[in-house]
DNA sequence: GCCGAGCCGTGACATTTGTCAGGGTCCGGC
DNA sequence: GCCGGACCCTGACAAATGTCACGGCTCGGC
């Protein structure tokens, strides 16, 4: 019998999937939760088999609980369940040590068989996002880069953005400016977007 | 047997869903679709008791699809289950004759109660969204303003937004600066996000 | 040691954006 | 008829943003 623990968001869906898994034999859900926090706490004290975590969730998001997860209960394998396909995101998920990665566009049956395969020691990739995370580059901003613009996400002013990071303006705009090229775009404002959608933000 | 149409653009959901009120008696999901457009046909064709649509669908979003299954298929009922408390979608929603309209937030048990009660000619608005609309003033903002707030979302320069719309670069940055204002945000980009959040845009 | 590459930081300058005062049209109330 | 209000549109001016050339720092290769 796999031990699954379940965290996602949505209440609704949470308990949609626990009907979809529990209709499957030897799949019990031991667990559920809709914070990220929550399910690192859950997966310590219940030691699930497998634990399947959606990415946005509050408290933590998916990928750092799932980091978590893998540092304080390695035997807990772990697949991410996601309805975005940010290359980035996989990314940061296969760094995490994660052994599976769905995305939400799969018919139903694909997540029993997953979580099957992952308990049996093996590993799935959602074929269609690799070849998206494959065919994508690096990112290639620097540390800073980022963090300008994850402070100018909020649509914040320059100089509330130099205030925060406490750096002059003409620095803040050197740095947006330089990610904006990087990413060829027109703006800060689509960098940021594009920076969020490639899950590097 | 309550006759139910399923619209839900994530297939794993969607399959999530159909495991969770296929364990409940006396419902039938009698087709299940991810688009907007394929799930008014199926409604025309199949003429379900109920049609339950999510609202974030390629092809025809779930609020504009409810609008012509009202038209077609008067003795349809609909129910909007969604993953975005924005009121304006709920206005939208009521404008429709929407039945019911519940947010993903809620427990798995509430979905099968809403859909026989809508079924036994009842409404169901989930509490939480309710508040929130009511509390909520309507859209301050002029057509034009939502033109170009809606031009401006794709992140777009005043120039090319105005040479879009056929107007003056004054003009467009006129009814951004007025939408700026209305919304009482800082700067256009807010506004748009602002906008968006409430169901506006 | 020293060279080059990459990142961090800055100020001055050009461009874009936001604000303001104001004119035109349409429509409903009196 | 005409008055007030709401909307549409514009150009001129002020403020924020984007761009550029530049200097300092660290680190790895030679």
């Amino acid at each position: 019998m796999i031990r699954l623990l379940l965290a996602e968001d949505h209440h609704l869906v949470r308990g949609a999937f626990a009907a979809l898994l529990g209709t499957e034999p030897g799949i019990e859900v031991v667990a559920e939760t809709g914070r990220g926090d929550e399910a690192v706490r859950l997966a310590v004290e219940l030691r699930p088999d497998v634990a399947m975590l959606d990415i946005d969730m509050p408290g933590l998001d998916g990928l750092a609980a799932a980091e978590r997860i893998a540092e304080t209960v390695p035997s807990c394998r772990v697949v991410i369940v996601t309805g975005y396909g940010r290359p980035g995101y996989l990314r940061r998920a296969m760094a995490a040590g994660v052994r599976g990665f769905v995305g939400k566009d799969n018919p139903a049956a694909t997540l029993a068989q997953v979580i099957r395969q992952i308990h049996g020691g093996g590993r799935y990739i959602d074929p269609e996002l690799a070849a998206d995370a494959l065919s994508m580059r690096e990112c290639p901003l620097t540390p800073r880069e980022l963090d300008t613009l994850r402070a100018a996400a909020s649509g914040a002013p320059v100089s509330r953005i130099a205030r925060e990071l406490r750096l002059s303006e003409g620095t803040v705009r050197n740095y947006l400016s330089s990610a904006v090229t990087k990413l060829a775009v027109e703006n800060r404002h689509t960098a940021v977007r594009r920076a969020r959608d490639m899950g590097w933000l």
